[in-house]
DNA sequence: TCGCGTCCATGACATCTGTCATGGGGAACT
DNA sequence: AGTTCCCCATGACAGATGTCATGGACGCGA
């Protein structure tokens, strides 16, 4: 018997799919989480074989969720679930030792599945997120273009930015330029949103 | 028996709702869709008592589906469920005859209870849904304000929303400007974030 | 040690944007 | 008929932004 955590902050959905997984003989949901922190919190009481994360919450995201799994308790296994799957998302999962990573557009037949071969060791990452991530390519920003890309992704204005960043309004400049001049756009704002897109900030 | 026809395009959601709402003894799931072109194809044809339809989907939206039913097949009643629920959604889905409107965060025992109360010619609305919506007021963005707005929300240069809106420069740049003063902005893209997030746009 | 790339910064210039004043045309209401 | 508001447009000006050249500091690998 697999025992696994389920955290989504959408009730709803956390009911149906722990109902959809209790109709497998071999799988039993043993906790349920609306957020991050009690996601984090429950596992360590529980000790679930599998946890099954949602990458949106509204406290920490399903990464980070992951990531503190990973140390926290190692003989979990974590999988991601996901509505909207940017390649970055899918990028930053697996270095946080993540073993699979799913949208929601695919049955439940395939997350039993999926659940039981990340409980056996295994992975799998959904086949359509895989080559959007690779065709996503890796990011041509520097560090710190990614970083001040990152703050003008609100429409703030550099000067804010800059203080943000803690760097010269100038300097911002720079970078946005330097950013915008690589992604092909024509103006940050552009640069951002296409940035984000591709899953590089 | 209540006949539902189930509209979402996660279908990982959709089998889970369709599980748990017919777990309800009066509640039949009868037609799923995952697209709003498939949901009113499907409705035509089995003339569902209530449609329970996702606000985001690929191609038509909820709101989109829900006035087509309307008007294509009266006696069925709409309702939607929605993750990301922004006021502006709620406004534009009560005027299209929508009688309930659920963030997915409910529990299915709501979901069972809105569908019977909607059945019955009832409506329901969520109450923090509602309580945002009153709050975000109504629009202060005369209806040009708000298509220019809507151009601007993904970066793009003047020169090119005045293109997509067969204005002036010079015009776009006055409607933008009195946008920007109405939303206590300080530049058209905050703006533009800023009217999405009241569902102005 | 040298070269290379990144990080940070400055200054100058052209262009883009935001703001304001102004005005004509049209629809709605008094 | 007059008032008011919205739509559309133009022109002018200040300030914000994008671009480019330039240079120093630092860490890393050859």
């Amino acid at each position: 018997m697999i025992r696994i955590l389920l955290a989504d902050d959408e009730h709803l959905i956390r009911g149906a799919m722990a109902a959809l997984l209790s109709l497998e003989d071999d799988l039993q949901v043993v906790a349920q989480a609306a957020t991050g922190a009690e996601a984090l919190a429950t596992a360590r009481v529980v000790h679930p074989d599998v946890a099954v994360i949602d990458l949106q919450m509204p406290d920490l995201d399903g990464v980070s969720v992951a990531q503190a799994l990973a140390t926290d308790l190692p003989t979990c296994r974590t999988m991601i679930v996901t509505s909207h799957g940017r390649p970055g998302h899918l990028k930053r999962a697996l270095a946080a030792g993540v073993r699979g990573f799913l949208p929601k557009t695919v049955s439940a037949d395939v997350l039993a599945t999926v659940v039981r071969t990340v409980h056996t060791g295994g992975r799998y990452v959904d086949p359509a997120l895989a080559a959007e991530a690779i065709s996503a390519g890796d990011s041509p920003l520097t560090p710190r273009e990614a970083d001040v890309l990152e703050l003008a992704l609100e429409g703030a204005p550099i000067d804010e930015i800059a203080r943000r960043a803690s760097l010269s309004p100038g300097t911002v400049r720079n970078y946005l330029s330097s950013a915008v001049g690589k992604t092909g756009a024509s103006n940050r704002h552009e640069a951002a949103r296409f940035a984000r897109a591709k899953g590089w900030i």
